[in-house]
DNA sequence: GCGGGAGTTAAACAGTTGTTTTAAATGATG
DNA sequence: CATCATTTAAAACAACTGTTTAACTCCCGC
């Protein structure tokens, strides 16, 4: 089993678990026996757990980032004016698109992303917001500029409104989705879940009284 | 030292930890220790820490419902058409008084309640559920009738939406809060945070296209 | 005054955690 | 083919986890 072989397959599955179960209540153990590897390989390759976690963050944040940069740059490119619909709507269809072209799914990097806020892993929010904060900063100052009556802490108040409202229900997609499906018979794709956030997102970013 | 003291010391010592580390990450050892109590009292007066986690939910999430159900009666009971600002202002309005005239701190709660739909706690759920889950659909309930040109599955997963937005957002206030004093040096209190979250959230619950 | 039960205590339990060590195997390079 | 660094392997490490045990203290009702 080549290097690669064993790094990829460790990522692999630690990224499956780690979804599935949270950080803490995963251990190198599990990982490292449906990854089909030995014990030792992740301190080997990674040096150690918490920096395992960050290169799964790694591993999917850096395509996404660069598709979204790529998108941005055409839509500035192309002219235009920007508004808000076309900016909340490049952010999902490139996470969802973008993503899943790869083969990688985009639920459950969205449940990734949902812990990497909520479970307490300071060294991930602090990895995180050091390698992909620019990116993150462009975006904001687009948006920001797609709505020029709204005054800049109400603007970053509503940003985190539409990061909660996003990451929440697309972390507990499966959940949700089965509740909706039970009660009402009608289920719901993951795209017309988008559908249905990118017009709610944009009214919640816009409205006048504030 | 009497019964009632060392049950209130353990729920007041978890009940901090929990919404600063999370539950995993919190031993049975550092909360008797906080707590000035014996490691053996937990399992003796709780049973198990799963029980000790739905104690402490218990306690703030029973006077918390009491009081907006008493809310939704005196709005039912005056009559008036319920309009959805009223009735989302309602929650914020009894989740942040009521609980703070206990002398509750409602950050904490929102953390707290945070952490149950993202850390990976499936008795928590299922407590929550079967204990509050009937508050939870009469809230639903009204605010549905509210609403009346929304169809049920968009407005569910508007919902979520709102739900999503406000625990997220309230659960991470102190590190957002911080962020924009030191980018705008406005700093922002929690009732302006919930005055900026009710139009917010009322108005993506409203949008016509959808 | 005294049995008895509720509450507390220290100690030990068995299991799991992340990490390290030491040795063997591998595979490319000279 | 020999040599060397890279990679894998099994085992042990020390620390920590939730839970249980058994002895002990205390106070209340008789």
């Amino acid at each position: 089993m080549s290097q690669t072989d064993t790094v990829t397959r460790i990522l692999d599955a630690a990224e499956a678990l780690f979804a599935e179960r949270g950080f803490t209540e995963t251990s190198l153990r599990t990982i490292t026996s449906t990854a089909g590897v030995n014990l030792a390989a992740v301190n080997y390759h990674f040096g150690s757990k918490k920096e395992l976690i960050q290169a799964v963050f790694e591993r999917f944040l850096t395509p996404f980032t660069d598709a979204l940069e790529a998108e941005l740059d055409q839509r500035v490119a192309t002219g235009g004016t920007l508004r808000v619909e076309d900016l909340v709507g490049s952010l999902f269809r490139v996470g969802l698109g973008g993503l899943s072209e790869r083969g990688l799914d985009p639920q459950r990097f969205m449940r990734l992303l949902g812990l990497a806020y909520t479970q307490f892993q300071g060294h991930l929010r602090r990895f995180i917001v050091a390698r992909y904060g620019n990116s993150y900063r462009r975006f904001a100052g687009l948006l920001a500029q797609a709505l020029p009556g709204v005054d800049p802490v109400t603007f970053y108040w509503r940003l985190y409104f539409m990061l909660g409202a996003t990451i929440f229900t697309l972390s507990s997609y499966d959940a949700i989705e089965a509740i909706l499906r039970e009660d009402f018979g009608a289920q719901s794709s993951l795209p017309e879940t988008l559908e249905r956030l990118v017009p709610a997102a944009s009214a919640m970013l816009k409205v006048e009284a504030g």
